[in-house]
RNA sequence: GCCUCUGUAGCUCAGUUGGUAGAGCAGGGGACUGAAAAUCCCCGUGUCACUGGUUCGAUUCCGGUCGGAGGCA
């Protein structure tokens, strides 16, 4: 059997946070961040990265593990989270895996490969300055005839999908459908008890988003953003497609009052939301715990605790 | 007070030489195997302000009423 771990998800401003670190200092557990911006240094802010205070001397790992103009990968993810997991095991203690980026959780816990090479050959380049010019769907016809089965599933719009499982026959010389199916053989890394954080009203989430955007602009956002842009930050790098620094970033360069990036910002992590739902309502062992009017946390914990006995956590 | 423009989807606006209408944004749903806070796909019936008239038929033309904007006084 695999290790068990507990997971925490759900979207933005759900309270995953502070969940996981109550009942890590119920359980004598440690966080395993599992955030695909919260990785970056000195984006804190807009990331709602924890703060000293909120970790309350809780161990939180795969936080500020990359620089902002680093591009960073699942791939990269994995291999580092999955060794703070083992450790966190080997040491006796509970990995509460918490975080809102569904790719991340899924492929830690699957024991996911990835294919072996690194996307900087140059390849990946050519491919999007191809699809620039001649359009996808170009590329996907070439991939019918190495992949059908992938140019089958994808849409001829979606050039990122269709580059890459170009560029996985280029490199490995097996076709992503072909990987996968060896993936997906592959057994789980960690038997996981996961509990989603979710709104019996999509109002109140709107309103705890709102609210946290306002208490980002009040605890300096844009002064986070300029500092990275001064500090030469690309603005289109990875890190910086982070919502709230795409939007603060733009109304900076631009001249635009940050007030209405900050508007901006607020609308953007509404739909944020709504897709990191669509992606953990998929998984269909999530015990799900559902805030009502305010977020009751006594309850959470003790629904999460039941459900953790009954999962022999 | 007079003149001109204007009132169409939650918002901004197209449009119909008279046969009951469509885009963007918002919103809803979905996907997702090395950028994932990224990326991609699907979904548009609304008293066409109200009210008379002309007409086989009006959201479209004409009159009036009520909103809104501008101009002249």
């Amino acid at each position: 059997m695999p290790p068990k771990v507990l997971v925490i998800c759900g979207p933005t401003a759900s309270g995953k946070t502070r969940l996981a670190v109550e009942l890590a200092l119920l359980r004598g557990g440690e966080v395993v961040s599992a955030d695909s911006m919260q990785i970056y240094r000195n984006m804190d802010i807009g990331t709602a990265k924890p703060t000293a205070q909120e970790m309350r001397g809780v161990p939180h790992h795969m936080l500020d593990v990359a620089a902002p103009y680093e591009d960073y990968s699942v791939a990269r993810y994995v291999t580092a989270a999955a060794a703070c997991v083992d450790d966190i095991l080997r040491r006796g203690k509970l990995p509460i895996v918490a975080g809102g980026t569904g790719l991340y959780i899924d492929s830690l816990l699957s024991g996911r490969t990835f294919a072996a090479f690194t996307p900087d050959s140059g390849y990946r380049a050519a491919l999007q300055t191809r699809a620039k010019t001649e359009g996808s769907a170009v590329l996907l016809q070439e991939l019918a005839k190495i992949d059908p089965a992938a140019a089958q599933r994808l849409h001829p719009s979606d050039e990122k999908r269709i580059i890459r499982a170009l560029e996985v026959w280029q490199e490995t010389g097996k076709t992503i459908t072909q990987h996968n199916e060896e993936t997906k053989k592959i057994p789980p890394r960690y038997e996981a008890v996961t509990i989603g954080l979710t709104f019996q009203d999509k109002l109140d989430l709107w309103a705890r988003i709102d609210r946290r955007v306002d208490e980002m602009m009040a605890a300096g956002l844009v002064d986070e953003v300029q500092a990275l842009l001064s500090a030469g930050v690309p603005p289109r790098c990875t890190a910086m497609q982070a919502i709230g620094y795409k939007e603060m970033a733009a109304a900076l360069l631009e001249g635009i009052d940050p007030a209405l990036a900050a508007a901006e910002i607020k609308l953007r992590s509404r739909q944020y939301a709504k897709r990191q739902l669509t992606w953990f309502k998929r998984s269909p062992d999530t015990r799900w715990i559902k805030w009502e009017y305010s977020p009751n946390f006594e309850v959470a914990v003790l629904s999460s605790t039941k459900c953790m006995e009954a999962a022999g956590l």
